[in-house]
DNA sequence: TATAGCGATGCGTTTTTTGCACCAGCCGTT
DNA sequence: AACGGCTGGTGCAAAAAACGCATCGCTATA
């Protein structure tokens, strides 16, 4: 790295103590670095060393700047990490972060949809809680980001949105099924099976309850959206989820695979929002903002009279 | 900044999108320019922008990398207004920061002492309190603090120690000042004066309070020890301090300017421990160092079989 | 007093950087 | 289809910067 050789010579000078010694470490002459330090002295204003009879001594500004060289290479090894990490990124990848819910139905079949056209683009998906999102849109570890529910973070541009109510899962063998429509006083004392507390699902249905004073009998709390699916046939429990997060037949009302989806009374449960967007400011590699596009169009097309902007 | 060239010009490229263009506004020639960035792109292993026919952009390495550059020229900014602001720091240039029991007796004799010998060397005080002092060791905005516990930090070299126990301060009229020794109990409901809770004596007494549960009947709570000492003279109220806060004779017991101190029982209120020392692993300059040996000194003479080191 | 080690400096040489002229490719216009 | 205008990239010679050698002045030590 070049442009860090004088900082490199500085920091060997202040361990040396002595401008030949670090000289010597650094395989070059001593007038050599001798004259790189005092350009530098020179264009920060003031001495970085003491000259003693038996060699050199930062001062106190000395001992600033070396601080800093030493954080700054120490910034440098992580991005240089950062960027060899990338290396296996051809132009023509996507890194996806999104929940659960977009993960199940909506995401493979976008993707499906989006390779069928352009079957060089590969991808990365990868499940993340909202803020984890976030962070991860943040430090360039990812391109796009869909998240459901809350946006914490203002560099978090939306390119489009879709408002979302709960609906309640259950085996069409459950005693709730009967109903068209549940409130949550409808589930006080059902056994429910619910996601972790960080999903957006489960924050909005906090919400509910708080709002209600009701408390579900949860039996099980989990991560994984694929054991809340098989579960719901297992035991007779609700489960919550979104319409993005069910094959459309079901949020017709339809049994699918012998489970149902009934909606939510929004006067009990909130809508939420799924979020779909990037790093703001960020200018999106080609692929991306194309698939990008896909996903937009998409949404469009499933959620017709959203706010998608 | 010499060494800064090549960052910011590909800072600027980025912003401008064209190297011909940035070229311009940098006052070189294009080919210059491109050159220093196929370096740079050589040095990182990967090329950080992707060539259009209407000019390059960035790619995800080079937006990680823009990203640490401008992050990077952030912070060099910072340190070199923050070695600017050293400028008028002569070699004989001392800063402490000490808690108020030093700043009254103590600092100011070893002060006029060492510099009725070194009248070159001037001296930066600051008042600050524990946390506080030691942020400002580690950040080389101070080069010696004076802490009357607790020492929070293990970057905090404490090069001198003196064990010290609380004293409870009076007008000589004061009915407690008939007392020998105070007892914690002695002070319940007798209007007290104390120094905020950030304080080392407000801690220990604080401990003795909760081991004996007896709570005082504070009429006045300040960060002033001047106003605490002149206050002793107005009303009827105690307050605490400790030996190095106070002149030696008041100290024995005798009265000076009105007011008494008498001990506190030390089996009620703890003993604290005043550290004097710097930041772990600094060499300090040598009027510090120098002066650092002062209050060594002078504090072995005052507290001869104390836990200096 | 002699000596050995330190940083600083003048000068000639080597290496790096720069500028000029020109190439190849892309894009919109003619 | 041809053109002109734009882009980034490259060969080569000149300019600039960095370097190494020899040497100076200074200080601490023996």
């Amino acid at each position: 790295m070049r442009f860090m050789t004088s900082l490199r010579f500085i920091d060997a000078v202040a361990r040396e103590k002595s401008i030949r010694k670090a000289a010597e470490k650094l395989a070059i002459t001593s007038t050599a670095l001798n004259r790189r330090i005092l350009q530098i002295e020179e264009e920060i204003g003031q001495p970085l060393f003491e000259r003693l009879s038996s060699g050199v001594r930062l001062n106190t500004a000395g001992e600033l700047f070396v601080q800093h060289i030493r954080a700054q290479q120490a910034e440098l090894a992580r991005v240089q990490s950062q960027i060899a990490d990338l290396s296996g990124i051809r132009r023509g990848h996507v890194r996806v972060a999104c929940g659960a819910e977009t993960l199940r139905y909506f995401l493979p079949d976008v993707i499906a949809g989006y390779r069928a056209q352009h079957d060089a683009v590969t991808f990365d998906i990868k499940r993340q809680y909202g803020d984890a999102a976030e962070a991860a849109l943040g430090s360039l570890e990812t391109d796009l980001a869909l998240i459901f529910d809350p946006i914490r973070s203002s560099d978090f541009q939306t390119m489009a949105a879709a408002r979302q109510s709960v609906y309640c899962c259950m085996s069409e063998t459950h005693e709730l099924a009967k109903l068209e429509q549940i409130r949550l006083h409808h589930c006080i004392d059902v056994p429910a099976i619910l996601p972790t507390a960080l999903s957006g699902i489960r924050q909005l249905l906090n919400v509910g309850l708080m709002r209600r004073n009701i408390k579900f009998s949860t039996v099980i709390e989990t991560d994984s959206q694929e054991f809340i699916h098989n579960y719901l046939l297992s035991e007779q429990v609700i489960s919550f989820q979104i319409p993005i997060g069910m094959p459309q037949e079901m949020v017709k009302g339809r049994p699918v695979n012998g489970m149902v989806a009934r909606p939510i009374d929004i006067t009990d449960v909130p809508e939420g929002t799924l979020h779909i967007g990037h790093l703001r400011g960020r200018v999106l590699p080609v692929a991306a903002a194309k698939f990008l596009d896909s996903i937009v169009a998409a949404l469009g097309s499933r959620f017709p009279n959203e706010l998608n902007q």
